[in-house]
DNA sequence: CGAACTGGTTTCGAATCAAAACCTACTAGT
DNA sequence: ACTAGTAGGTTTTGATTCGAAACCAGTTCG
């Protein structure tokens, strides 16, 4: 794969990152309260040496990292960054596509509740700074911009 | 890879079905307006095999389709279903988080440009029906519900 | 103390990736 | 009509990555 780290795409970017199956499945665990190396590995049955390798790249971009103690144990904790938990309306988007998308009439599927309702979460839409939705088709590639 | 494609979780069905890099990329292709074989092959810079891969895959899961003839040719193109223009909010979404973490200061990254505005679009966030803002840690997982 | 658990690393065969070569259909130029 | 070049692939062939299992050192539990 090219030099994704230093292209100019912010989508290649981020695909770079965390564009790998494991990895946004560690990060969906890891909204869901996930913390520890056993956890996840319970959790999605994945080989330990892959799960080892995506924590490691998850640290290294900064995207979580370690705690030394959680509870009393000494072992440590994958915890989310704030880069990290920036992260939470990516998987909500994968969710609700997933939702919406992925399943057939009478297939069940694992609901996200919303606290502030106590219902399954309705759908969210995307809106500007300014309130006005955003729409498919109401953006065009732009040029260059160099980061503030 | 276990069997992604009857979990009952909505994020693991949409991961399993774009959960790649060549795909998100392909996607966000797509949504910049490339419509051919040859297009994304030089937008990529994808190996040809990989990428009639990764199209077939697109087309059988209904996020694509092929156009028989777009232009004048007889060459056929590749274009986003409505399931598959429904990412656009997926594409979005790691934009976004590309432009505020994966990028130095003075580095230059290529914007995307709001048409109703003109201007670079600005961050966008995501409301609830009745308006309300989606926070971080207002969602907890739920329990199991049947497909419409 | 011994057993089990945690958080890994190592090994190695299997699967996947990707560069290159190849192929066929079409199209453009002369 | 002939030829070159492009479009859209498939096949072949290494190189890389994946992942199951084995192994291992430290921790905690009984």
């Amino acid at each position: 794969m090219a030099r994704m780290r230093t292209a100019p795409c912010p989508v290649m970017r981020t695909v770079d990152l965390v564009g790998d199956k494991w990895t946004l499945l560690i990060l969906r665990d890891a909204f869901d309260g996930l913390r520890r190396f056993s956890q996840f590995q319970r959790s999605l049955g994945i080989a330990k040496n892959i799960l080892s390798d995506r924590l490691a790249a998850l640290v290294a971009s900064g995207i979580m990292r370690t705690e030394p103690a959680s509870d009393g144990t000494s072992y440590h904790a994958y915890v989310l960054t704030e880069k990290g938990l920036e992260l939470f309306d990516l998987i909500v988007t994968l969710r609700q596509w997933g939702e919406r998308n992925a399943f057939e009439s009478g297939e069940e599927y694992r609901t996200l509740i919303d606290e502030t309702t106590g219902e399954p979460l309705a759908r969210v839409t995307y809106v500007r700074p300014d309130g006005r939705p955003l729409r498919r088709g109401e953006t065009r590639l732009g040029d260059f911009r160099s980061m503030d």
